[in-house]
DNA sequence: AACTGGTTATGATTGCGATCATGAGCGACG
DNA sequence: CGTCGCTCATGATCGCAATCATAACCAGTT
């Protein structure tokens, strides 16, 4: 199938506008209160979003892993609300926050793929919240299933629903007893579910 | 202090093109397959999205309250991929899909209101599933507390980020007497962290 | 084939939060 | 003022998932 257009805002951008951009594990990509100058796509790595409260508390917003963007909503802010920490070395590349809005503007096709990236965006991260939301762990864990399904490992998903790889294995084994998902292969488990979008 | 600009993309599209609806507790917004036709913003009461698996089982993917809007991520596709079910009576405004996937490559004003809406609801969703994932009371509670401070109830405010009334006031008690949180009156508490933006 | 490192599975124990139960604080109303 | 209804606080118990520990399994390497 040919894509007459790309699903990736970023594809509407010449390239010249691309900054590429490269951190070591433990630096910052930007800081709070910093002038937001740029939308940051995520390649390879992992950056965290801290907070820090007034005594020097810690707390992580967010995570973003390779394909995700970070710092959408700071396009329209004055500054900064977190640091972006890279969590391991983290490449990318960076769209000038100027560009991005003068385009968004003039551009349609490109404001339609932005609406777009950000609608399933949201879509995803209610889905996770809500998933996380499930107590028991056999019921988040078929909730995630029928919702992702299972991508990389069991210790990955485990972690990607707050559960531990133990109990999310046992929680697995029971749902195949009670023939609820069907085991694939050692580690590999899908859900008899309409199959997600 | 004047808006120039209303946040609101609702705002900027016609009356005319905004039609209000509402369903009884229990009654479909839409059902899963259907042509989508439009995006929802909800005034008041509650609808869940819920996906039906192959054999029957509901899971619910996000519930929706006042002020937020289901179906962005429709605006692209084909059909409904979830049935969204009003949990309480529930009334709001619907704006046609064509109406507002035209008014976006149109109206640049529209196109950055939409588009700066969905950045927000990214992060606020992406700092609720992260928050889901602190696995202890206490923690979770002051990481929810420094993000979002609270707004209603303890009651609310506990299940809003999954946790029991009962231990939610537990872990305020305890972050008083450690010192992080502040007790402002009986049920109500706020932490002295830079304010949320 | 033997070795090695990483993943999955499963058993045993423990700690934490859900749940149940109850009392206290507080606003609304007649 | 006294009653009612709701929220908050706190104590007691119990169940479930985290954690620790270990074995089975598998892929890649030599």
């Amino acid at each position: 199938m040919i894509a007459i257009m790309s699903d990736d805002p970023f594809d509407h951008i010449p390239a010249t506008a691309l900054r590429p951009f490269a951190v070591d594990a433990g630096q910052p990509l930007f800081r709070r209160d910093d002038r937001p100058t740029a939308l940051y796509r995520v390649d390879a790595g992992r950056v965290a979003l801290h907070r820090v409260t007034e005594d020097g508390q810690r707390v992580t917003i967010a995570q973003i892993g390779p394909g995700e963007t970070l710092a959408e909503a700071s396009l329209f802010a004055d500054t900064y609300h977190c640091d972006a920490i890279a969590l391991t070395e983290t490449r990318g590349v960076a769209v000038d926050r100027a560009v991005l809005r003068q385009r968004l503007r003039s551009d349609p096709d490109f404001a339609e793929a932005l609406v777009r990236r950000l609608a399933l965006q949201v879509r995803t991260e209610r889905q996770r919240a809500e998933i996380m939301s499930i107590r028991s762990a056999r019921d988040r864990t078929f909730a995630a299933l029928a919702c992702f399904g299972q991508s990389g490992t069991i210790t990955a998903f485990a972690a990607s629903i707050g559960l531990s790889q133990e109990a999310c294995s046992r929680a697995l084994a029971e749902l195949v007893a009670e023939g609820r998902v069907m085991r694939l292969g050692r580690g590999r488990y899908a859900c008899r579910s309409v199959p997600p979008r």
